[in-house]
DNA sequence: ACATTTAATGCGAGCGCTTTCATTCACGAT
DNA sequence: ATCGTGAATGAAAGCGCTCGCATTAAATGT
């Protein structure tokens, strides 16, 4: 049993009879061989059983090929959906994916950025466009390729969605079925700009509807099912509740829901819900969940392509815009036309 | 404006006035430096703005500072959030994460692992214990620690939870509860024995009643909200229907109770549901849902302190098992003593 | 037949760091 | 004074691969 020390390519360069460029050239650029020095090397590499040492090619080459992904956490179906997306197609150009994660902390997101850039990695995806300036220079700096993700900056490659459309989509939606008093439940705003576009969303069809958001009626909750849950009650224990309420992504929404038909409201008569985002989800709970599509495995495939692309040298857009959609389902209806019971009457009649 | 190079170690070894190898010390093994020269260093490095490559360190030194986690998919709560933790834990421990998926595949798995021992990860985590024979014998060949988790495989260095227990006692609830004629929804079988082990379970504590589970009772879903309401569907369309249905992970309960529902039966009054994991959801849903809490989040940092010091040649416990535990909520009730609508009777009162 | 390309391969100098071994120096013991 | 001793540091040989340049051989043109 030879179990000597994994074979090295001047292994096989000796074994094959060239010389180690030649066998180097194999891997990386096989178009420069001929086929038959081409099969020869194939062989005597499969045949030892060689594979490259990444670390040493890394370091010869300059390149990792590694692309680093930042997060604000993995722990959140849209972030692992896209960063499934992502992985995938890369790993199909041969990078592979390295994770990190800051919750929503802004110089938790400049840490992990300067480690994996120390990391070497060749290309990064971040999400938003906010951020401190430090990082933005850091990448800079290092002149490696950053594709942004959700929201863009100007002048970066990114692969974003309209969030202010996708809040107008919202408001519109309810507002065509009469309501007035909408209430919204957004994710903190703090480094999250996706939400704050969302809001400011709102904000305009409202506007453009003669009508406006009451600070009361806009809250600020954690990104999941409890923070829907406790934003639906804050509202609805206000003198004035809504009668419909915007998520600014779809866990809140459903939390919403879920607080609301536990305080015996019915979802859509009582109350309407509206979420953003699309997930798996929004499609199973009762009533089944109006929200708007974000298309968010595409983000990460996009910008996986794009990135890509940018290390190949090949033409990169600067920014693709992917398209959100209204899908609705049954968590609407038209504004209540009588006072219902937890909540006092809303104003005047519509329609 | 200096826009030169990086600075090389070589650099800072100048600038202060010492080796190469003392700059290099200054990093890896501060406690062998005096005071005085590792400031110096120190100094330096931080004002040449020095970070070390981590390619050539990797290529000098033989450790990539690199794990490697292979996940069925990132797109799934329960993954994500323990990859989250592995995350936290690793980074802390001056490690970076490297991740793929095998959504599932055997093949793929390989593949994966394959590509990241390539990449020269100094460690590893698989999931569940059931994998390719090729597979064990590449990571064995590398010599790369490698920790199971979820499922333990004999010998091999694990954090895994009792799921066979788990599944008893979401099954063991339920009788006690008096339900004879319990439906079991898992997710698919193949190349999942978390789930094969929970359906064990589920089947122990049957016999253990004196129950069987009837072949038209179980049945393999996707693990998602649509497969639990397939899944649900199809228990309920059968000529005697199950009283109670036990979902393989809180999706597929979670789709089956709003399936369920939709169907205008009530839960848990006319079917009972036990989910296992105790997902973030499972508490907010209506009626919140009794399940087998998973310390999902705990296994990922486990894993990643047990590799870690692993890598330090501390003491590793072979195989430590997390605790599950019955969380009851208010999906699960009496088994039903009449007859309700879409469903026939049940056969024998009982209590 | 001879110069000129073009294609295929080899040469060798690194890439930036780690680590073994050797060296130096200060200090307490003899 | 002399000799270990151990702590602190330096010298230098790689780690395994890539790539610019040089070289050779074959093909093409005149």
């Amino acid at each position: 049993m030879s179990l000597n020390r994994k074979p090295r390519l001047a292994d096989v360069a000796r074994d094959a009879g060239v010389s180690p460029a030649t066998v180097s050239r194999a891997i990386s650029q096989p178009e420069l061989l001929s086929g038959e020095t081409l099969a020869r090397v194939r062989l005597s590499a499969q045949r030892l059983g060689y594979s490259p040492d990444a670390a040493a090619r890394a370091l010869a080459s300059g390149r990792s090929m590694t692309i680093g992904a930042v997060m604000p956490t993995l722990d959140n179906g849209i972030f692992s959906k896209a960063l499934q997306a992502m992985q995938e197609n890369l790993a199909a150009a041969g990078y592979q994916l390295l994770v990190a994660s800051h919750d929503y902390n802004i110089a938790a997101e400049t840490d992990a950025v300067r480690t994996l850039l120390a990391r070497g990695v060749d290309g990064l995806f971040l999400v938003g466009a906010e951020r401190a300036p430090e990082t933005r220079a850091m990448v800079e700096a290092a002149g490696v390729p950053m594709v942004l993700t959700w929201c863009a900056a100007p002048g970066q490659p990114a692969v974003v969605v309209d969030n202010v459309l996708a809040g107008t989509l919202a408001a519109r939606h309810l507002i065509e079925n009469g309501h007035h008093r909408i209430g919204v439940i957004t994710g903190r705003l703090k480094f999250n700009d996706r939400q704050e576009a969302r809001l400011e969303g709102v904000r305009k069809a409202l506007e453009a509807a003669g009508l406006t958001l009451p600070l009361a009626l806009a809250c600020e909750q954690p990104t999941n099912l409890a923070g829907g849950r406790m934003g639906c009650a804050k509202l609805l224990e206000l003198a004035e509740p809504p009668t419909a309420i915007i998520g600014g992504i779809d866990l809140i929404a459903i939390g919403s829901m879920v607080e609301a038909q536990a305080r015996g409201l019915s979802v859509p008569s009582d109350l309407s819900i509206v979420g953003i985002d699309d997930v798996d989800m929004a499609a199973h709970v009762s009533p089944s969940l109006t929200t708007v599509h974000v298309p968010t495995a595409l983000i990460g495939a996009q910008a996986a392509k794009m990135i890509v692309a940018w290390l190949r040298n090949q033409d990169v857009d600067k920014a693709v815009c992917l398209p959100v959609e209204l899908i609705v389902r049954r968590s609407c209806g038209r504004v209540p036309q009588s006072p219902r019971s937890p909540l006092s009457g809303s104003h005047g009649m519509d329609s």
